[in-house]
DNA sequence: ATGTCC
């Protein structure tokens, strides 16, 4: 416990500016100062920034106020100016996305770094990025491209169980999903409970102090879901033919579907890195969360590595819930199927190679599989991309919202969410009124919209559904 | 999306 820390907002009331100077001053603080009297290293620090040649000598704060003093005489960043025109860019559904998230994409479309883009069905408005849509950059990496919830993904397993067994024995897996999984924002598991993975033996881990400290928080909620949108749920997946490729035969079979991503990890990278890249990179104000970095600089690599470590700790993630809920069951696996829709990959388009953000996208490449879910009470699909170039090689992630969290929970009421539950024969455990089905666009529609994008390999219909408690129940 | 720490 550190009550008293000093924190970026104590640096800035004494006299420090928002950049990469701040950062290297709490990096000292927390290494050197740790334990030393606040009011004593607060006047310090104060007095470093009035005046940083005193402090050329110094033990402890020499190399600080040397950077002090090379920034401070260096001269200032420019902004980086938008193309006049946008790139044109193809919209997937239109008629169904708001206007907020096409205004979005327009201003991606003008950055000098841009080589494509594209709108998915499921567009939203985002910070940056909308949610749904998809940019080629050439040698630059997004932070806010990518999103907060760096590596954020779907998994599927699919076990070689007939869904009569799970509709005879409902209480049983709806008992294992509750004892083997975790919900809720900030929570992990206590020690004795933690999960091991080769994951938090990557090296990435050692990269910077900031990413070390990252790590026990790291380990605690490994395997945890965390909260909004994200779940874990039993469901009925249906292969209305023979799938060669998976080798499954056509019929039903019971299934686990999981939707989070790299918890408290990802959030707290996510930030860090956009902060350093929007310190770098000066666009004009209604472009700033659009803050890049060159892929051949140091920034630029360590975000590269950072998003990565994340990616595969979301995976990470995922196969702990898998693995805890298999055994449980003792079920034999048919497939795995899992995708990440909150990331940037290094692909070839149109013969040359770009860095590819997906925002809330499912990578569409041809005969790559994915999971686009509905919602609680709406069946998902598993898909196999058909490689549409002017898609950037991308599908919706979800139905994508029709109601914002807000409005969704001001419009529905308890009563209509239970009866469509009822409806539709699933068992809810937490979520609240903002998850409602009803706050979601019909799948239908949007799977409509992007049938040049995927086919459909099989229906997945949720039947036992757990996200984090409604925060309102909360104390 | 995140224990609301730039």
């Amino acid at each position: 416990m550190h009550m008293n820390r000093i924190n970026g907002n104590d640096l800035l009331a004494i006299g420090f500016t928002q950049g990469k100077i701040l950062g290297l001053a709490l990096e000292v603080l927390e290494k050197h100062y740790q334990d030393a009297d606040r009011d004593m290293v607060l006047s310090m620090m104060k007095a470093l920034a009035e005046k940083p040649e005193l402090y050329l000598d110094h033990e402890i704060l020499e190399d600080l106020a040397t950077k002090m003093i090379e920034e401070a005489s260096a001269p200032k960043d420019e902004t980086i100016d938008l193309n006049v025109t946008a790139k044109e860019f193809a919209v997937y559904g239109q008629e169904h996305i708001d206007e907020g998230a096409v205004r979005q994409m327009n201003i991606a479309m003008r950055l000098p770094v841009t080589v494509a883009g594209a709108l998915m069905p499921d567009a939203h408005q985002g910070y940056g990025l909308p949610i749904g849509g998809v940019l080629a950059a050439k040698n630059a990496v997004i932070p806010y491209g990518v999103g907060v919830d760096i590596g954020c993904r779907m998994a599927l397993s699919i076990f070689d169980i007939p869904e009569n067994h799970y509709f005879e024995n409902h209480d049983f897996y709806k008992k294992e999903l509750i004892a083997h999984t975790r919900f809720g924002a900030g929570h992990g598991f206590m020690r004795k409970e933690r999960a091991e993975h080769a994951v938090l033996d990557r090296n990435e881990f050692n990269m910077t102090q900031f990413i070390k400290n990252l790590h026990d928080k790291a380990w605690s909620q490994l395997g945890s879901s965390g909260g909004g949108n994200h779940f874990v749920e039993w469901g009925i997946i249906e292969f209305s033919e023979e799938d060669k490729l998976l080798n499954i035969a056509a019929g039903r079979y019971l299934a686990l579907l999981s939707h989070s991503g790299s918890r408290g990890l990802g959030a707290t990278l996510a930030g860090h890195y956009t902060r350093l890249a929007k310190d770098i990179c000066k666009l004009p104000k209604d472009a700033a969360n659009l803050a890049y970095l060159d892929m051949n600089s140091e920034a630029g690599q360590e975000y590269w590595l950072a998003m990565n470590l994340a990616g595969d700790y979301a995976s990470a993630c995922h196969e702990v819930i898998h693995d805890k809920m298999a055994k449980a069951i003792g079920g034999q696996l048919l497939a795995k199927v899992e995708n990440h829709h909150n990331f940037a990959w290094k692909e070839i388009w149109n013969g040359e190679e770009v860095i590819v953000h997906r925002k809330g996208a499912t990578p569409a490449g041809k005969g790559v599989m994915g999971i686009i879910p509905g919602s609680m009470a709406a069946p998902g699909f598993l898909v196999r991309g058909k490689g549409e170039d002017l898609a950037i090689n991308s599908a919706s992630h979800g139905a994508g919202r029709q109601m914002s969290r807000t409005q969704a929970t001001k419009n529905i009421s308890h009563q209509e969410m239970k009866a469509i539950l009822q409806e539709n024969k699933v068992t809810l455990i937490g979520a609240g009124l903002d998850e409602a089905p009803m706050a979601y666009k019909d799948i239908n529609v949007v799977m409509n919209a992007q049938k040049d994008l995927v086919d459909v390999v099989a229906k997945f219909t949720p039947k036992i559904v757990r996200m984090a408690d409604d925060g309102s129940k909360e104390d």
